[in-house]
DNA sequence: CGTTGTCTTGATTACGCTCAACTCAGGTGG
DNA sequence: CCACCTGAGTTGAGCGTAATCAAGACAACG
């Protein structure tokens, strides 16, 4: 029974070497896969948060309703990546997860993420990584929401999605289909709507950036990465191997950087 | 040897009870106290990623360089905090940390964390529980600088200190010491600095929030809240008892929520 | 008592919002 | 097959929040 075209092992093997065992702890995660149509909800805000889940196909997104009416749109998942991580150590959700596109979802309950820290140092290390990285991703979108300009706003987003897609997927198109309404854009970048469409229009007048429908195209994605600031070193391309130079024996490791303990003596 | 007023053991024990073994764990992450004074930095953005912090006394924040000249502070840490973990994934940092205010400091090397994750499930779950919660507060800084007022985003922010002050400190006091300029707000709440002035002077006359040089006081949080839209479940008070329910024998629990499967079929 | 950095206040400007009308594509039903 | 409807996107006009620039007040410090 070989599959590992399993997404979520490929997307846990970039990390470090799997070993069998491992592998099909993780194929558990995935024992109920469930198909769900664009527009589906994953969960509620404020739901109780007993379970987590991976992206198999298609697009979701996490969200937030403002008292004031708005709405804020806080991640946007791709498939291979887990959704609900940012929850563990709460006992409700603190957003809803709505489906951007059909897709296939899998359900996993809370105590599976345990287990797996119980049995097996490889895959705690990996997911530490990947909640890591989530982190590292949300900081990045807070710099963009926070200093930069709309148009720079909207580049850097799609400039960020084309480059993991590229990772998930392999492939090297500067060409990606995107299934989001202009609108949730607008949530997502806190801009409005209209905006979201001058930006776009505006952008494309200056040859940056092509747009069909939901067909995106970043003819020169050199000019583009520095109208946006964009600077990719945030993305997984530049991890570190996990699990260099680490040594059971040694459990008590020196500092490397002494630097301030050599100034306080 | 008795001395449990560690910073990070009290920290730790807020998520779970831990046994001594643990303790002393969690101790060698603070063999290497180091006094910074303000102005102090950690570590720069770029910096080769080797080691993660604790926070014994002192405020410190992260922040990023842009292109354009500007600054963002990405977070605050308070006394308590671990700071470095968003780069657990990275052999780079993505961001400068610096002292706001005289403080300790702890480093310890990378080792220690995957040796935690190998000898002490229950460490490791209330670390991802950390992990967790960092990119809770960072998902709520997101909206806040996404979709609020600058009047808004002044409010949570002094809101979300004082009760995360509260939380260490167990003080009920409604009055706190604010060892940052109006130009660090500023770039924590994607303002400008004389907004940031005005600000203050707006919210003091309609007397929701009072300010002596560094000294905030907040006379009545209630209507504060109201005004900033301030909900704090996202804050450490509504977290999930950790580790409750978990047992060993049953690895592979159900899904709770099993709505979504039963559509399905 | 002067110097420095932080904060305040005023005047002007600009980026993006709101409201509103219009276009366009796709889907539905007569 | 066409008429209609709907939802998404586009375009224009006017406005508002916060930015910028600049000058002045204030406190802390040497």
């Amino acid at each position: 029974m070989e599959h590992d075209e399993s997404c979520i092992v490929r997307h846990f093997g970039y990390y470090a070497t799997l070993a069998d065992r491992e592998k099909a702890l993780l194929r558990e995660l995935e024992s109920q896969p469930v198909s769900v149509k664009a527009g589906t909800v994953l969960w509620e805000d404020r739901d109780e948060a007993s379970d987590f889940c991976t992206l198999q196909r298609g697009w979701a997104y996490a969200f937030r309703h403002l008292e004031n009416g708005a709405r804020q749109v806080i991640e946007v998942y791709l498939p291979g990546d887990i959704i609900g991580l940012r929850e563990f150590a709460f006992s409700q959700r603190l957003a809803g997860v709505r489906m951007a596109e059909d897709g296939v979802a899998c359900f996993f309950p809370h105590q599976n993420l345990l287990s797996i820290f119980e049995n097996s140092f490889t895959l705690t290390s990996i997911l530490f990584a990947i909640a890591s990285r989530q982190q590292v991703l949300l900081t990045e979108r807070l710099v963009n929401l926070a200093r930069r300009s709309a148009r720079q706003k909207l580049a850097h987003f799609l400039l960020e999605v084309c480059q993991r897609l590229q990772q998930t997927e392999a492939t090297g198109e500067q060409c990606f289909h995107l299934p989001l309404s202009q609108e949730l854009l607008a949530d997502l970048l806190g801009l409005s709507p209209v905006h979201v469409s001058r930006t776009f229009s505006a952008l494309s007048e200056e040859g940056l950036l092509y747009r069909d429908r939901h067909q995106v195209t970043i003819p020169d994605a050199k000019a583009l990465k520095e109208e946006a600031d964009f600077d990719d070193r945030y993305l997984i391309g530049s991890m570190r191997p996990l699990l260099q130079g680490y040594d059971p024996r040694h459990q008590n490791g020196q500092c490397e950087s002494a630097r301030l303990l050599d100034e306080s003596r």
